[in-house]
DNA sequence: CTGAAAGCGCTTACAG
DNA sequence: CTGAAAGCGCTTACAG
């Protein structure tokens, strides 16, 4: 198969040729040339220098209006497209964001790059996706793929990363914003909020309520253990301890909610509440409770968290905590622009932009 | 503020320098070098060719062993990350693939674009986000933006398109995957299903189950319209014509099932079936169904589509149309792959996925 | 198996 | 307001 270049008599009947008059083609005789328009061609149909088509296409407001529309009209007849490849080498600027997150297939996550993506694209800026699948090896490969595509800043999600991934990251030199975990010594800056403090005031808030005995089902990952720790350990200050304590595989669904409730069910202790990491987790247990002829919350109680849609609609209103990931998207995408165009800041910047704890039907 | 370049002596606390021996940099006075390690930093330390040091980082066999480790130590004590904008350039091929979307905050949607991630991340490609905001001229312009960025491959939700796009997408001469509905004239390959057919199934499904009253709650995008006409026509033919006929703001959600639901019954027609155009919409109907002491589906039957993972675990489990996102993605993925890496295919390929109607508790 | 030279398509840094 | 020259950091296409 030849790979010369994508030649006009390539025998590919789905396919049309761009418009490229000919005449503009006739000097090109490099084994290289792509066979795409470039800037040059532009200059040249045009009768300016390249770097004055440079200037039009980057909006650049030291050309003439007069050669600014002549420009413009021949960049359309030609249908030039540039080469960010070719600007981002040159000028440093690559125009593209990196986005790290475990996986899109959680609302939340899925909001906040949204967020991220719209922010950044009214900008004029590229969103690079990477997926690390809740796995650190992955994170750092994932990484490594990112940091050669020179992105102008990276968004991460949380904030606990390998010794590997905070080193790779700090070489690169580039902004760098964690998102939803806030801490103390991030890398660069960051928006989130405190699990530690959600995990306190779901302890509380539950306390106030007149609950007493827990079960918990709570996710692997690092941000709901964080919660669940603070949470028991605002539990201890009563002398209160778990009586139920299950950990889920990541991507928590309602059907896992439903099966450990079933089973914290079936372990015979008799508790007064379930405590979970998500709300798809609990609104599995409200149904799990529910199809056993339990009253939710008059029998048990069930804890959310995070405030999806549902929670509110739902048949049994869901009293969880609401995390507006959106805004994290928003903030962290403002934040990284403004690093961008105007470089460093004196202090990493830290954001914490709270929680609320949303009292409901469910407990 | 100085933009020359990010000198050593920034005074910025947050960050460190990465590990630079001074030796490799006393060589360079340009005054636009980046200050990052080179492919020919890395060659003048390891004494060969800059070509031997790309040969080797790009898994070309024609090295020695010897030789190899030797250049492999050397960038690893360099730290030097391979900058693939300009190997882009030089070679034509950006390893990026670029995928264009409403939003991915559709849970369908989302798992796609997953399955479409991790099978390129697989292949040492890149995913490039474009969010369209089911905007057909906000898509233009993420197309014209991601364009520019000359990804190898291009993946697209929906076959509506406008010319204009067609005519971008055909001019940039690249492989284009066009998924979720299957039609005759793609601009390239196809993966989908039939939106006609679903239609069509869905209609004779509760045919079969004996309703005849049908009240319809449908988003306002092409696919879902699709679904819709074809449904209506397949009712004609027995000569049911829809008692109430509602279409929603992009986005469906549980709230907007409930409004919907709600104003359908108010609007006085007696109704024996809801059929939505997602599983979301037709939960919220549920619930509100419910909620006004009305039994599903009993005194009315809700019909929903997609299968998410709610509609199994549900209180009510939802009879509804199972779609394979992740299938979407992953073929996608893999046909972009397969043309990028092997050429031209003679034919447009199309791939219809299918669907199957989930009959549950609901309808 | 290894390398010297040229080139990819832009922008920077001057200069006028 | 406009431009000539050099360079960004790689790979291609030869050559040996």
């Amino acid at each position: 198969m030849s790979t010369k270049r994508k030649a006009k008599s390539t025998n590919d009947s789905v396919r049309v040729e761009p418009q490229r008059p000919s005449q503009f083609r006739a000097g090109l005789t490099s084994s290289r040339a792509t066979g795409s328009v470039t800037l040059s061609d532009v200059a040249r149909a045009a009768g300016v220098a390249p770097i004055t088509v440079s200037r039009v296409v980057n909006k650049s407001n030291s050309v003439s209006p007069k050669t600014t529309a002549h420009v413009r009209a021949v960049i359309e007849s030609l249908g030039y497209v540039p080469n960010l490849l070719a600007g981002g080498l040159a000028s440093k600027k690559s125009r593209l964001v990196a986005a790290i997150v475990p996986t899109i297939t959680n609302v939340m996550f899925a909001e906040s790059i949204q967020a991220l993506g719209d922010t950044l694209s009214r900008a004029g800026y590229e969103l690079l996706l990477g997926l690390s699948s809740y796995d650190s090896t992955r994170e750092q490969q994932v990484l490594e793929a990112i940091l050669s595509r020179r992105p102008d800043g990276i968004f991460l999600t949380g904030a606990t990363h390998s010794v590997y991934t905070r080193q790779s990251l700090l070489a690169a030199n580039i902004p760098v914003v964690e998102t939803w975990d806030v801490h103390k010594s991030p890398i660069d800056m960051l928006v989130g909020f405190s699990h530690k403090k959600v995990g306190t005031a779901i302890a509380e808030y539950l306390l106030s309520r007149g609950y007493r005995k827990f079960g918990a089902i709570f996710g692997s990952d690092t941000r709901s253990q964080e919660r669940k720790s603070s949470m028991v350990r605002r539990f201890a200050k009563e002398g209160i301890h778990l009586l139920g304590d299950h950990t889920t595989r990541p991507g928590s669904t309602l059907a896992m909610g439903r099966e450990h409730a079933a089973s914290l069910l079936q372990e015979g202790r008799k508790l007064d509440s379930i405590v979970c990491s998500s709300d798809p987790l609990a609104q599995g247990a409200i149904i799990e409770l529910q199809s056993r002829g339990l009253r939710v919350p008059a029998d048990i109680a069930v804890m959310g968290f995070g405030d999806y849609e549902f929670a509110s609609t739902n048949a049994t209103p869901i009293s969880t905590v609401r995390i507006d990931g959106k805004s994290i998207g928003e903030f962290a995408g403002r934040f990284l622009l403004q690093r961008i165009n105007e470089g460093a800041m004196p202090e990493p910047h830290i954001v914490d932009l709270g929680f609320l704890v949303v009292p409901r039907l469910s407990a």
